[in-house]
DNA sequence: CAGGTATTTAGACAAATATCTAAATACCTA
DNA sequence: TAGGTATTTAGATATTTGTCTAAATACCTG
């Protein structure tokens, strides 16, 4: 749980997660939306590999991350007990 | 968002915020379940106030501290973005 | 008003974090 | 095998963060 959120408290990270949620990109892909140099979102990469947000794999030269969907649910269900008991809250 | 995720960014104050799940308390009452000095914990109520995850009430000479539930829905959203587009996700 | 309790503000300091540049590693291809 | 590309690792540095103690503020009550 420390993990996910300190790897979630970071806009550069969150904004990579909000990339990979379109499709799996390559480190490099990744680095060039955004004006930093390469080492800091490798880093960046390393957090959210930590939190298990995301996955990688080597392909060749390249290293493909994409995003580890499931592990949201965590912080999801942590999160829910805090909502009211409110209308509306079926499943999740 | 960012003073969201900053704030939920401690194991402290991660577990204040499961107190006041209870039941509203006053800034003593929390300080007392935390060995830690007081003005600590006055500093990680202030980011959870900043990040609107909990309200204060003056009264007397105490200040009584809850849980604002609603600001939980924000994060909540945001991260389900992220879930597949699997199963069993009817409303929240 | 004087003294006590509850809480915050101020200021200091160590540890953690985000970023950079330079160098290392790994892979590909001519 | 030599050179190029992709990525990470290492090391440095400035900023942010969590914590503390001491002092300030605010309220209550005899």
């Amino acid at each position: 749980m420390n993990a996910l959120f300190k790897a979630l408290n970071d806009p550069t990270r969150r904004a990579i997660l909000e990339l990979l949620r379109e499709q799996p990109l390559t480190a490099g892909e990744i680095a060039a939306h955004f004006s930093m140099a390469k080492p800091s979102i490798s880093h960046h990469l390393d957090l959210l590999r930590q939190a298990d947000l995301v996955s990688s794999r080597k392909q060749g030269q390249f290293i493909t991350y994409s995003l580890n969907m499931t592990v949201f649910d965590e912080v999801i269900s942590w999160l829910l007990q805090f909502r009211g008991p409110d209308a509306n809250s079926s499943s999740v």
